[in-house]
RNA sequence: GGAGAGGUGGCUGAGUGGUCGAAAGCAGCGGUUUGCUAAACCGUCGUACAGGGUAAACCUGUACCGGGGGUUCGAAUCCCCCCCUCUCCGCCA
């Protein structure tokens, strides 16, 4: 949600990043509907002010009883207007995007994103590397047929040496994150509307939801519907902030609409597993925290020795939330390109707003909405990743040095054991 | 799933129709005292929205005692529905 003031001190600041976010909402006719409501609401507030007026004289003087009866009426129908044309002006805003960081580039798609450097180098083959799908058939480590007949097609299982990498993985991301300086959380894997409109999922997102019948209930699309909730209608003390949160949970995606897109292997499925950033600060200081965590996943892919880039996604690849994104594009061997592991998005007060997520500096006296940054650690797609880099001529995969304490073997056979 | 109790300001907790935005205590904040700390004493201390004011201070109004609706000139207080929390029993990872 965007401050309703700047709405109307500047609509034409508001319209013309509608128009660049592709939203639809009427500028002219929200600010006119707002002023309508506001002049409204003043209307009510004075019949009010006289009917609590009028009333403290009942007790003394039953005469005027009549006349604040004769008010009721009117009064009401007011009342009840103007509660409808605030629900109006909310549901409108409540569709209004974030503005942009001054330095998001212009583009129509991820084709637009600027990128700014690469790290590390492309892993050397002497034969045609496979991709992921080809690996895990080969080393029987995910099964894509058993998840479509237990669940749907877009499940799969993790399994053997496979499974145990991917454990290896979130465990010693957690490990990193919390050393550097994160709290770690278990976090429900159900959220109300009210969190997922907070976040910013609703209404921009509505449809890749999965929801649960007959309840007030989703299941999260991420963990950072829940870990920013965590603190809704909060004031945080200053003095306490940033906050910085991980959590490890299942995502669920219906992806409605992308069916055709990258369905080679498990890199676009309805659920997958994620280990996340979330950070709580202070205005002034979420730049500094949006490239902190940016440093955290760089950290992860430079211990895990992966070949990527990042990039500073453009306006058209940014969803209505978003302030400033950086996507880190690892190198997939098989694929033979770049593609998408982690995700960082700097919120500014967005989903504050929305949530009421506050802070409060008893020592200046400086209160406002926090910022919020929101940055993926780690996806089952970076154990894609490694899988694709590290894969050997004899078929066998090797294990990335960071992991071996916790996988406890060093290499993924053929034939799906480990040694 | 069955039975009961309860939801009031940051916390504890009074308050059953007007004088209640709400007693008191604690915490917080400002000050006095003190060599320092502690204690004591005095003062202060909710949020949101709208309007005014210099986008500060501040002033005015409205709303808010879990949420929604109703009764009434007037509701924290009476009535109805819902949600949530706690306790006991049952079931169970």
């Amino acid at each position: 949600m965007i401050d309703i003031k700047i709405l109307r001190e500047n609509p034409e600041l508001v319209k013309t990043n509608a128009k660049r976010r592709g939203c639809d909402v009427d500028i002219d006719a929200l600010v006119k509907l707002d002023a309508d409501y506001r002049a409204l609401l003043t209307e009510v507030e004075e019949m009010r002010a006289l009917r609590n007026k009028l009333s403290k004289e009942c007790a003394t003087n039953p005469a005027v009883r009549d006349q604040v009866k004769a008010m009721k009426d009117t009064m009401a129908a007011k009342e009840a207007q103007s509660v409808e044309l605030k629900a109006q002006v909310d549901a409108q805003m409540a569709w209004l995007p974030n503005f942009f960081a001054p330095d998001v580039p212009v583009g129509a798609d991820d084709k637009g994103n600027q990128l700014l450097y690469h790290v590390g180098e492309k892993p050397q083959f002497t034969f045609k590397p496979a991709d992921h799908q080809e690996l895990f058939e080969r080393l029987g480590i995910i099964d894509t047929t058993r998840g479509a007949k237990v669940a749907q097609a877009g499940f799969y299982y993790w399994s053997g040496a496979g499974a145990q990498l991917l454990d290896a993985l979130f465990f010693w991301t957690k490990r990193e994150l919390v050393n550097r300086g994160f709290s770690l959380f278990y976090t429900p894997c159900v959220a109300k509307e009210h969190t997922l409109f907070g976040t910013g999922y609703l209404p921009f997102f509505a449809d890749q939801t999965y929801k649960l019948e007959g309840q007030d209930l989703a299941l999260i699309g991420t963990s950072e519907q829940t870990l920013v909730g965590y603190h809704g209608d909060e004031t945080l003390d200053a003095a306490k902030l940033p906050l910085a949160y991980t959590a490890f949970t299942p995502c669920w995606r219906t992806e409605s609409g992308s069916y055709g897109k990258a369905t080679r292997g498990i890199f676009r499925v309805h659920q997958f597993h994620k280990v996340e950033q979330i950070v709580f600060c202070r205005p002034e200081d979420s730049e500094a925290q949006h490239i902190r965590c940016l440093e955290n996943e760089e950290h992860l892919l430079k211990q895990l020795g992966l070949h990527y880039r990042v990039v500073n996604v453009c306006d058209g690849d940014m969803g209505a939330p978003g302030y400033k994104k950086y996507d880190i594009e690892a190198w997939f061997a098989g694929f033979n390109d770049y593609r998408e592991v982690t995700s960082n998005t700097n919120l500014t007060d967005f989903q504050a707003r929305r949530l009421g997520i506050k802070y409060s500096d008893r020592a200046t006296g400086q209160k406002g909405f926090c910022h919020t940054i929101s940055a993926t650690a780690v996806t089952d797609r970076v154990a894609l990743a490694i899988l694709e880099h590290y894969q050997q001529a004899d078929g066998s995969v090797v294990v990335p040095e960071v992991l071996r304490p916790f996988t406890g073997f060093s290499r993924i056979l053929p034939n799906g054991k480990a040694e």
